[in-house]
DNA sequence: TTGTACGCGTTATCAT
DNA sequence: ATGATAACGCGTACAA
């Protein structure tokens, strides 16, 4: 069996405590010589404290919750790699959760979280279709006595103090290269619109049309779902509707656009500019390369990362940077009209 | 502060014992009236156990540890996402560490499982560069006292028991399908060839080589990184070897591939026939479509857990499928020759 | 400087 | 049918 404390302690003739002491660093002196007896004697029995006896008693586990949508999805894994590196960093495990969107699921792993002593839960998401799941999702996590931090998608509501993409911006970007560009019939393939983020985005794309003085066509707005799936045919739709360019709400949406524009023998981006969303490794590769837009997702899990942890320690949130603004990256997938 | 055991035998009048073993329905017979006090003194008061404290004293903590080398390569967030749903179905939390290929981590966050009393470990990659590296890790293994499925990337010795791809039928799938076309000039570019399943890939070419007659030509292969990285140029130089054909030992290498036909003007397959390995969701999306090799991801998560259970609960490991063959996706990126 | 004793929340054993 | 009591392994006042 694993040596317990008690098994050092004997092996090093002292008592348990002089050994917690001891290895805990506590600023109890204890003479150099017990303090060498104890050391070596736990390095010879290999022993390692039991991190559950420990925190039951600690109430401390140095573990994160994280619950994630999924991790299919490449933006979501970078995202979940990047918090369990930071997480890392700081010296705490991290409780992965795949939650596929369910607000059921999400309730019961954090619940689960609780249960286990996890030190704080981050959660990616936290708006789903029905607004009384997402309601019962927030109702769960307030109940939780647990520091959480949301960020991605999150509910209009709980946005301040959450780690939030600046989806607005990225919208208004995007439409404001696409105007510049000449483009003024501007097709969306949007994401869930149940989504606050699709939303924003929306928003920042009528925000731009405003300032060029372009009226906003509902009919060009097509909404699809994250997930890539090949069979839907929103082009045809959009290129019925007279739109010379596209902006997709994610990459994958985007690159199943590309590969409808090469089964009408279509080109981009002289036929058509497409933008995307995301910046994922694979838009560099696709013919073109795809102009889209990027977080700073090493970023925003640091913040999400120290946000928990001035929760955890109770200090106040102040200074975090909470709102990450995203980037163009203008790559081949669009040019001038005309 | 949460409701503890005994503040629910307080409120119903009974002893924690009795709680106990109301609420884990042991075959202690418990009269139906005080059976009813307690489940409703314990909704009442919304009790659900200290996970911490049940561990402790029973050694289970229903949760499983898992170490995967990084959740951004697309077949290793499938995978990780799968083990965990299979996990999540058979009642067990996944504690998932990224290692980022190095072994001090991986042993690190073995001692750490075994601190936090996981019932069980998962890794997916005890394959290092350096074989002493591989040795330790192996070691530190041995010396864990924690049941322990190896799967994916395994050293040859750990090769039994273990859920394994059947990478020598892959490369053989692949190399025969560009045989059977015609090829006899084909091109290879690896990942790196210190992982024994590459090797197999390799020797899986070497065989379908053999049974057509073709002899193996090392000149036309060449190792890279499976981690995508746009600026190699492997193509011209397999070009100026003659390759008519080349096969890719992952689909993201088959991407750079591809990009880089362009920048030559050079078509596939008319050009240049090409062969991916993994099967990820973007191969349907390149132009042309991906011919790639597919692993029942599913199943192997499946394989990995059912089999991780077994050792668990100590059953013979018998009937659980430990080698999985990839299947042939054919699509457009191939043809005959000439 | 070190040891004793207690408590963390639970389950298991053994009485009653 | 139910309840004391003793673990589980550790940290920490407090005592010595």
């Amino acid at each position: 069996m694993r040596a317990t404390i008690k098994d050092v302690a004997r092996s090093a003739g002292v008592s348990p405590s002089t050994v917690s002491l001891v290895l805990n660093n506590r600023p109890a002196s204890i003479s150099g010589e017990t303090r060498g007896r104890v050391l070596r004697a736990a390095s010879e029995l290999r022993y390692r404290p039991n991190q559950l006896a420990a925190g039951l008693v600690t109430k401390k586990t140095r573990t994160f919750g994280l619950i994630v949508p999924d991790i299919e999805n490449c933006f979501h894994a970078s995202y979940c790699e990047q918090i369990e590196r930071c997480a890392h960093r700081e010296g705490y495990s991290t409780l992965i959760r795949i939650a596929q969107n369910d607000p059921n699921k999400t309730v019961r792993y954090l619940r689960d979280f609780e249960d286990r002593g996890v030190d704080g839960a981050i959660l990616t998401s936290t708006m789903f279709e029905r607004p009384e799941d997402t309601n019962l999702c927030l109702e769960a996590i307030d109940e939780l006595r647990i520091p959480t931090m949301l960020t991605d998608r999150v509910p209009p509501e709980r946005v301040p103090g959450a780690v939030m993409p600046n989806d607005f911006l990225g919208g208004y970007l995007a439409a404001k290269h696409l105007l510049g560009l000449g483009h003024r019939r501007i097709g969306c393939v949007t994401g869930k619109l149940f989504i606050e983020n699709c939303r924003e985005r929306l928003r920042g794309l009528q925000a731009a049309l405003w300032e060029f003085g372009v009226p906003f066509d509902p009919a060009l707005v097509r909404e699809a779902d994250f997930q890539f799936s090949g069979d839907f045919d929103q082009l045809s739709y959009l290129l019925g509707k007279n739109a010379t360019a596209v902006f997709c709400f994610n990459d994958t949406i985007a690159y199943g656009i590309l590969r409808q524009m090469r089964n009408y023998s279509l080109r981009v981006p002289d036929d058509l500019s497409l933008v995307g969303f995301d910046d994922l490794v694979f838009s560099d590769l696709t013919e073109p390369p795809l102009t889209t837009l990027s977080y700073p997702v090493e970023a925003m899990a640091a913040a999400v990362v120290e946000g928990l942890l001035r929760k955890i320690e109770g200090k106040p949130d102040a200074g975090a940077k909470t709102v990450f603004d995203p980037v163009l990256k203008v790559k081949g997938s669009t040019r001038r009209l005309g």
